[in-house]
RNA sequence: GGAGGGGUGCCCGAGUGGUUAAAGGGGGCAGACUGUAAAUCUGUUGGCCUUGCGCCUACGUUGGUUCGAAUCCAACCCUCUCCA
């Protein structure tokens, strides 16, 4: 592949490349470049929105580069302040190395493991030391610090903002001193973080690292990014059947975006699918195609296939999918009510809200609608307990004691 | 160190002594519609049960005043601004 090729590579998807010129020089040496990726540990699974990047870093990969994938052991006890308003809670010890471990595990659904070098920034920030720490923190100005989209405007908005926060910037920064960074990957949020790595690497003599910024993946509502916290996400571990039918739900505006971002269809497919659209094909077979490939992708064809059947069952003939969770729940002699037994079951997370549900027509038991709230059932039985469309559990009722 | 703001439910934000589990918005959830969705409309959005117009918990924390407090008082904690 000639140079040229590999640049087309590199821009595909991205939201910034700075600077494409550094970019070109570093290749022009026809030398492996050091490719830098950050995680911090703080979510214990990966999910879509961090296989954005995990992506890039793969196409780096493929095209004989050197990714390094770092684990913020180190600045996960500061905790990022991207994109946050407020001050992150930091992690205990113990936390991190649970999570880094996970992470460990995962990253290899996308990644190569023969290519891939994984680091800790603990290995030369515990080193720094205090004094270190100073001289580091005397290549930065509070100033530039402030520049900050979200400092500045916690700030301005009387938000408190703590000393280590401003840290943590330093901190990834140094890394990619420590790592020799050629190329740092990161969502858009990470804007700052990276170009402050550009500018502690000339503070310490080294060629400053090439930015590559991804957009960050919206979650499924399309509201807000895709984020572990708040829920609207898709897991890399999601069972096939819940992946399947998560993506399905997005809607046909951002299905485009997750297409953009997330499939390796070529841009010439995609516009292919666009046009038939366009000619009156339905979206939703797209959305099928797209969302079976995400599911072969971290499992396997055969579970994609299933998934879109126990689908098409579930929801276009109103059926229940036959691999639902099971459940053994003790029951009195009395009987347990409904809206017991749809809290202990997890599908609702209180009576009140068993309630509610009942109430609005949303709960079923085996498939038949429950209107009565004070509905007692009797042990000996197994029934499928559905809320709205998409929860779903078998319970077995036994005699207590 | 001094002076002055502010802390309300998932989030934002009203409420300054009593029909307040707390307006309004956002977000979430459920129903209708559909293509599974989006948009739209409707409902709902602290918890518990014996589902009564019931009980418990809740407006930074702890006490106090009061028949009654998110609302008044005191101390404390957190936070912001200005001054030093």
């Amino acid at each position: 592949m000639t140079q040229q090729q590999d640049l087309q590579v590199f821009r595909r998807g991205v939201d910034e490349l700075i600077l494409e010129a550094d970019l070109v020089r570093k290749l022009a040496r026809g030398k492996p470049l050091r490719v830098k990726a950050g995680f911090d540990p703080t979510a214990p699974d990966l999910h879509l929105g961090h296989t954005v990047v995990l992506n890039k870093m793969r196409q780096f990969q493929d095209l004989g580069h050197q990714v390094m994938f770092l684990i913020g052991d180190f600045t996960g006890m500061i905790g990022d302040p991207s994109g946050r308003n407020v001050t992150r809670p930091a992690l205990t010890p113990e936390q991190i190395s649970a999570n880094a471990d996970t992470y460990k595990e995962q990253v290899f659904k996308v990644l190569d493991p023969d290519k891939t070098e994984i680091m800790f920034n603990s290995s030369w920030s515990e080193q720094l030391g205090a004094s270190g720490m100073i001289k580091l923190a005397a290549k930065y100005t509070v100033a530039r610090m402030l520049e900050r989209d979200d400092f500045s405007k916690r700030f301005a908005e009387e938000r408190p903002i703590s000393i280590h926060e401003f840290l943590y910037p330093l901190m990834q920064g140094y890394d990619s001193v420590a790592m020799k960074a050629d190329v740092e990957l990161g969502g858009t949020d990470q804007n700052f973080n990276l170009l402050v790595g550009r500018e502690l690497q000339r503070g310490y003599g080294q060629e400053p690292q090439v930015i590559i910024t991804m957009p960050l993946l919206e979650g499924l509502a399309g509201t807000e990014k895709m984020s572990k916290s708040l829920g609207n996400y898709v897991g890399i571990h999601d069972a096939p059947n819940e992946m399947f039918s998560k993506l399905m739900s997005i809607s046909d505006e951002l299905m485009w975006r997750y297409i953009e971002l997330l499939s390796f269809a070529s841009l010439d497919t995609v516009s292919g699918w666009k046009a038939a659209i366009d000619r009156g094909s339905n979206p939703r077979d797209v959305k099928v195609g797209f969302a079976q490939e995400i599911v072969a992708r971290f499992h396997d064809q055969a579970a994609a296939r299933a998934a879109l059947e126990d689908f098409e069952s579930r929801f276009r003939h109103g059926g229940i999918p036959d691999d639902l969770p099971e459940q053994t729940i003790e029951v009195p002699a009395e009987g347990l009510a409904i809206t017991q037994l749809l809290k202990m079951s997890g599908v609702c997370p209180s009576t009140s809200d068993a309630a509610r549900m009942v109430e609005q027509g949303g709960v079923k038991v085996d498939g038949e609608k429950v209107s009565d709230k004070g509905l007692r059932l009797a042990a000996g039985s197994t029934l499928v307990l559905q809320v709205g469309k998409r929860k779903f559990v078998r319970v077995t009722l036994k005699m207590a004691g």
